[in-house]
DNA sequence: TGTATTCGATACAGCGATGTATCGAAAGCC
DNA sequence: GGCTTTCGATACATCGCTGTATCGAATACA
């Protein structure tokens, strides 16, 4: 039922239902994790009965693959026009600012990606889809790297853009990791960019760091 | 009874069974996923039934909980040894390449641990505790690179040596992400290998990249 | 070797979550 | 507004897993 092949007799609440339960399982997913939330949980949730979730999804997996589609979706978005910000020629200070603040903001959306990262570890077809998303925005940046060639000058050490783009994503995920671990979200932001700075710039920047 | 205060009559066979469970468990958790295994499924692996669990632990999370402070412990050692075993002065490249090898090797260590990141992330108690063992790891590097400045200069961009075993951690971190989803070692060893050359050197090295 | 104690296997009770089948109500279509 | 179809709530059967309680076997100690 909850797939139909045709479309018959649209729909309407349908339509509502789906995004409120959709809605309400990424909270729960946050807050609990997958693999430690139920089904009716999410209901409850949503303020709906175990009756409207099978009538939209036949397993909490894909729910949980929808709902990881569509936010992931949203946040390339976000940085896409992040970086689509500037003029044809990137000031690198600032577009790694927006896009720090962007990829750091939401700490409820760190914690789904880790547990869908957790899950594609173990099911290739969902890592190809992750992988595709993070080629997403390896390639959103790696454009504008490229366009800013000359402007700013890369260091050797990285490779072409592309490589570049590996470490700014790699350096994103280092820093989510502490983030995770710390919650300081104001740290993890500064780190970011310092990381950020060191790779894509051959000069020199400011340091601050505490513990841990 | 998973507790003994005082210890009684003494063990033995105890022993054997307690590892042999810790054993096992570490592949079920790698294999299925922490929140997707059963106590039954661990003691099957094992060969044992749920009485000789019970007997030993209390619940999955303090199994879960022990296990990981026995790999972790393991992996702080070799990583110390690896950082140990130049002369009082530091080899980069050769150091790099031992504690990758040792980092990277085993895939279902990086599985269990990113199970235990997404269930430290919503628990304090358990992100203190990793974040002591990643204080650890940290601090062993720190010095590490501490005992070898003049030998080899350090770029200013991370601040102290303490900066730049942030920066050498966070590596790791992104690499691994990157490594559980395209399951590629040496692609990721390699990779590792060159963001950690290009962050704690100012010189350049070699790249290469392909797909994903 | 005999005895006390610990360990782990088996049996049992109970719960919670799943998935299905049924039915009333809401929404689309004319 | 009547009729049809879709949606979602309720009730039910079922299963798997948990945790405990009991008992036989293995092990330490004398």
């Amino acid at each position: 039922m909850a797939v139909e092949g045709t479309t018959g007799r649209v729909t309407r609440r349908r339509v509502h239902t789906r995004a409120n339960l959709l809605r309400a399982a990424f909270s729960v997913f946050a807050a609990k994790g997958f693999g430690h939330v139920t089904i009716e949980e999410v209901c409850e949730a949503a303020g709906y009965s175990r009756g409207a979730f099978y009538s939209n999804f036949s397993s909490l997996d894909e729910l949980f693959f929808a709902l990881y589609r569509e936010r992931a979706d949203l946040i390339a978005e976000q940085v896409s026009g992040a970086l689509a910000l500037d003029g044809p020629d990137l000031d690198v200070p600032a577009a790694v600012d927006r896009v720090t603040e962007v990829l750091l903001l939401d700490r409820d959306w760190l914690l789904v990606k880790a547990d869908f990262l957790v899950h594609a570890a173990r099911d290739p077809d969902v890592a190809q889809s992750l992988l595709e998303h993070r080629a997403r925005l390896r390639q959103a940046i790696a454009d504008r790297l490229a366009r800013a060639r000359g402007h700013t000058a890369l260091p050797a050490v990285l490779g072409d853009t592309d490589g570049a783009a590996h470490a700014v994503v790699a350096a994103y995920d280092g820093v989510t990791t502490q983030l995770l671990l710390d919650r300081d979200v104001v740290r993890a932001r500064s780190w970011l960019k310092q990381l950020l700075t060191a790779l894509l710039t051959d000069g020199s920047g400011t340091h601050d760091h505490s513990e841990n």
